[in-house]
DNA sequence: TAGCATGATTAAAC
DNA sequence: GTTTAATCATGCTA
């Protein structure tokens, strides 16, 4: 039986007040305040003052001194209330007990009272109600949900965490066999994450929907005997959500934070710094020093370089960065280094100018050709050069006229007098290639 | 283990 | 957006 209906049926059975009053509270005062009446609603709620009032134990003494255990079980409901015989009536409540509230809920004065009680209830509710709208979505929540979604802790499992993982993988700039240990590593962790998070969720909803229903239960239970609306226990139950999705948010928490501490650890590209192999720096070296005058890869420049070292964009920034400035401080520390590089770039283009008079004809010019940046290992002729000339790094005089780019290496350069960023400026030629700027 | 080398990060300037 | 300059954190080596 619903509230409205209950709250009908008490009234039409209201047996000392005029049918026309029934439902208005007013009326029900008017009677009240005539006498008999009045003594009858004093009767009925000190009654039940007298019942909320007594403790169980006390009600178990006062209605069956000696009772077994046997006196509980079956329902309380009223109308199995005049059940004849001793012993238990339903609901696992004690006979007496059962006849005493029977008695209560039969009396002709019970539907004015519990009346009374619902526009009381009404009241009240209104007065809250303003409170109780709906509230707007936590941000909080939202950020939290965003990134576990982006983490790919919660949602698909697909792609989030991955992504992440190989993105900072790549910012990290190890190699490939390392980054792809860490990538699994991070991902069997962020796995075990997921796992746990949703095992707790799963836990959280579960006693949510648990503790919902029992307090639902109770409620229905208790709307026999108050009134209670289904508005009321929407808002219960909406209560109990709320509270529980604190502790949701709390494990959300706890996850966002295992997730950053992870990532942290295993992609903190700081933490996880690797120097680049001898290959790598040499080919960077090899385009600083061969662009000394001009040392400012363009974008199409930086991406060769990263794909030849196997390093990212950023990280061949990064790294001209410091060598422009570490070089710029102590010019002198970095002459044999620059010398270095520059006989073996300079070795590279005999050889290449060499190759190229060979293949083509005696008589074919190679003075203002373009140097390919793309180096073979000079190393080897860079020693013996060293050798044949001492250790005094002195260019081997047959080489230097054959090379604008040699004396492009070794002459004074503009970028390490000013103070001023230099301009970001390409050396000439097509996108995607590096080349040495012979031009200059 | 100290000291240097080196890659990354940061703030400020442009 | 890039660059410089300072700094941090880590790796390497004697």
């Amino acid at each position: 039986m619903d509230d409205q209906t209950r709250m009908m049926t008490g009234l039409t059975g209201l047996g000392g007040l005029a049918q026309a009053d029934v439902g208005d509270p007013d009326s029900v005062r008017k009677q009240q305040s005539l006498g008999q009446p009045q003594q009858d609603i004093g009767d009925i709620l000190q009654q039940i003052m007298a019942i909320t009032d007594e403790s169980l134990d006390e009600a178990q003494a006062r209605c069956w001194p000696e009772e077994s255990p046997a006196h509980w079980g079956g329902s309380d409901d009223p109308t199995e209330g005049g059940r004849a015989g001793g012993g238990m009536a339903g609901g696992g409540l004690p006979l007496n007990f059962q006849h005493r509230k029977h008695a209560l809920n039969c009396h002709r004065m019970k539907p004015a009272l519990f009346s009374v009680l619902c526009e009381i209830k009404e009241k009240t509710v209104l007065s809250i109600r303003g409170v109780q709208e709906e509230d707007p979505p936590d941000p909080q929540i939202m950020r939290l949900d965003n990134m576990l979604l982006a983490e790919g802790v919660s949602g698909p499992e697909k792609g989030g965490g991955s992504a992440a993982a190989a993105a900072a993988a790549a910012a990290a700039g190890g190699s490939p066999t390392d980054s792809s240990i860490e990538h699994s590593d991070y991902r069997a962790k962020l796995a075990q994450i997921r796992q746990i998070y949703h095992s707790e969720l799963e836990k959280y909803e579960q006693a949510c929907s648990e503790f919902t229903n029992h307090v639902m239960n109770l409620l229905r239970e208790q709307s026999r005997t108050r009134p209670i609306s289904p508005k009321e226990i929407e808002r219960m139950v909406a209560i109990i959500h709320r509270k529980f999705s604190s502790i949701q948010m709390q494990l959300k928490q706890s996850t966002c934070e295992a997730v950053m501490i992870l990532r942290s650890r295993f992609l903190d590209a700081r933490r996880k710094r690797r120097n680049f192999n001898k290959q790598a720096t040499e080919v960077l070296n090899e385009y600083f020093y061969s662009h000394l005058s001009n040392p400012y890869p363009s974008e199409e420049a930086k991406e060769e370089l990263a794909k030849k070292c196997g390093i990212t964009v950023s990280q061949v920034s990064n790294w001209f960065g410091n060598k422009r400035i570490r070089y710029k401080k102590n010019i002198g520390k970095f002459q044999e280094e620059a010398n270095l590089y520059a006989v073996k770039t300079a070795v590279d283009a005999a050889n290449v100018s060499a190759q190229a008079s060979q293949a083509n004809s005696p008589a074919t010019p190679n003075s203002g050709s373009p140097v390919s940046y793309s180096l073979p290992n000079t190393g080897d002729a860079y020693l013996s050069l060293r050798s044949l000339n001492g250790e005094g790094l002195n260019i081997a005089p047959s080489l230097q006229p054959q090379n604008t780019l040699l004396s492009d290496c070794l002459q004074a350069n503009s970028w390490q007098d000013t103070t001023n960023p230099h301009p970001v400026t390409s050396p000439p030629g097509p996108p995607g290639s590096v080349h040495s700027d012979t031009s200059n």
